[in-house]
DNA sequence: GTCATGTTGTAGCTTCACTACATGATTGAC
DNA sequence: GTCAATCATGTAGTGAAGCTACAACATGAC
């Protein structure tokens, strides 16, 4: 197939009348540009130019071949362009992965945010644990990830993924209102209680049992607003996150706990897809209703 | 600016999805084509190709410029079969020189031909002398030239300029009805005529000074139809080829001689465009016209 | 004729692209 | 869990291709 410095040899010509300032345009000698036509004719078995006078004059083919050059010319700068284009773009799909109480506190206001700015980006969103989440990231399942880091139970980011603090998030001890703890605790004046915490393998879980070594929950419910219930029903305590908490119901009271236990909320993306524009964006998006949470 | 190679393997990567399949389309190997990648991807500053599992996806960017690529790849295409068209058809323009009494025998059947057999051709026609044709010929100001070649004054044909016989066209001694000499003579015996030839610098009247040399014709016309008109008031002779003569007029009559004066027609054209099919079309139409002619 | 302007061929250097092979990652079967 | 199959990619080496500098040649102006 021919080749493209041919292509611009040719039209340079066409253009320039003379291989001497064809060469000139192209930044090289016109040694190199008469060449370059040698082979152009030898490539395609046809003549291209041919001497008149000191310069040249193409031929019929010549004419012909320079302009459909001049198309395949333009037609290659369109496709630069639109991958420069592309470059500073908010487009594409972007899809996100996040744990479920940014799912319910944070990306719904990010989202919106997204389409209302960036018409052209569309997005997606799947619920995911921290693990998961990663998972989903590195197999090029999902775009970004919003994840909860636990400090006692810190996530190991694999090679290639990319990560930034968005703030940091405090849990409190919920216990019922007849509760004999008030004002602030530590977690291990609770050792005796009974605990409600998430299924097994949920992060929270794994964070309670690490933190709380010995602790054996005897309600598993994925759901705060469930966990909730079953406290005002005076059947244990939980530590529930302040980010995207549920309205608490009548008959719980918060009990702030000390040191407080905090989790890390991180974005996470692949550092393949680090200069893509979404990837920026989303971040803005994130940081905005962060901000409004708080 | 990208280069075509780059282009054609994003492309087979994004219609073969792994790279393997895409240095077997490409006849490469999967090597070549995941440094064409990486290099475009470094050309363009943009990332193209993401890994997913054992193979690769493309990323937006990727896809973008893939879909550019194809049109890109179309067009280069295109460029190629209009050129192998253009080799087969006879297309363009045709400029052809030509002596005076080709242009009046032989040009108008050849170019009305040609033009009926291919309507995509367009066709001109100047009148020269052999020396200025074949200048023409070679400073490319026409395409192809009919000349005649007078053995005595043979012509010298530059290089790159090929020619083919076409035929051979017999001269006659034209003379007043009632002149002396009858059915055939020879030149010697003419030395004492009162001779019409062309003008000085003319071929036919360079040649006759040299076949017959002293000659000092007294009247110098370029057309034959007024040679005649001279022959027939009898103030002279002359030796008029047959190519494109005039009706006879009432008081001249034809001698023949012997050696028979001939002069060789001839097409020339440059070699550099032998292979353009107008050139071998009009050839075509040039011998046809000469058969049709005797 | 001489000079300015152009094209083109040649030798040599540099750059580029490809292959062969090795390495590393992932998947699915057992 | 291990192993084999599949696939991408990095590296070293090799051969080709492109470019430059220079020379040779052609043309046109004066």
């Amino acid at each position: 197939m021919i080749d493209l410095g041919r292509l611009r040899a040719l039209h340079a010509v066409a253009s320039y009348k003379t291989v001497l300032a064809a060469g000139q345009a192209l930044h090289c000698t016109p040694s190199a540009v008469s060449q370059q036509l040698a082979k152009l004719e030898r490539e395609t078995g046809t003549t291209l130019v041919e001497k008149d006078g000191r310069g040249l004059r193409l031929t019929e083919a010549g004419r012909l071949l320079a302009q459909h050059a001049e198309r395949v010319l333009a037609t290659v700068d369109e496709a630069e362009a639109a991958l420069a284009a592309h470059r500073d773009t908010v487009t594409g799909r972007l899809t996100v992965a996040a744990f479920a109480t940014a799912c319910r506190a944070l990306l719904p206001w990010a989202l919106h945010r997204l389409a209302s700015e960036h018409p052209q980006l569309s997005t997606g969103l799947i619920e995911v644990n921290p693990h998961e989440g990663l998972e989903a990231l590195h197999r090029g399942h999902v775009d970004l990830a919003v994840l909860d880091d636990w400090p006692e139970v810190a996530l190991h980011y694999p090679a290639g993924i990319a990560h930034v603090e968005l703030g940091w998030d405090t849990a409190d001890l919920i216990v019922p209102s007849g509760h004999r703890l008030t004002g602030s605790t530590t977690l291990a004046k609770c050792r005796d209680e009974r605990w409600i915490a998430a299924k097994m393998g949920d992060i929270c879980h794994e964070w309670l049992v690490r933190v709380q070594p010995g602790v054996q929950p005897d309600f598993h419910v994925v759901e705060f607003e469930t966990q909730l219930t079953l406290i005002a029903a005076g059947l244990g305590v939980a530590v529930i996150p302040r980010l995207g908490r549920p309205t608490l119901p009548e008959g719980v009271r918060v009990v702030r706990l000390t040191p407080e236990p905090r989790r890390k909320i991180v974005i996470a993306w692949r550092e393949a897809a680090a200069a893509r524009p979404a990837i920026k964006a989303a971040e803005r998006a994130l940081r905005s209703a962060w901000a409004q949470h708080r």
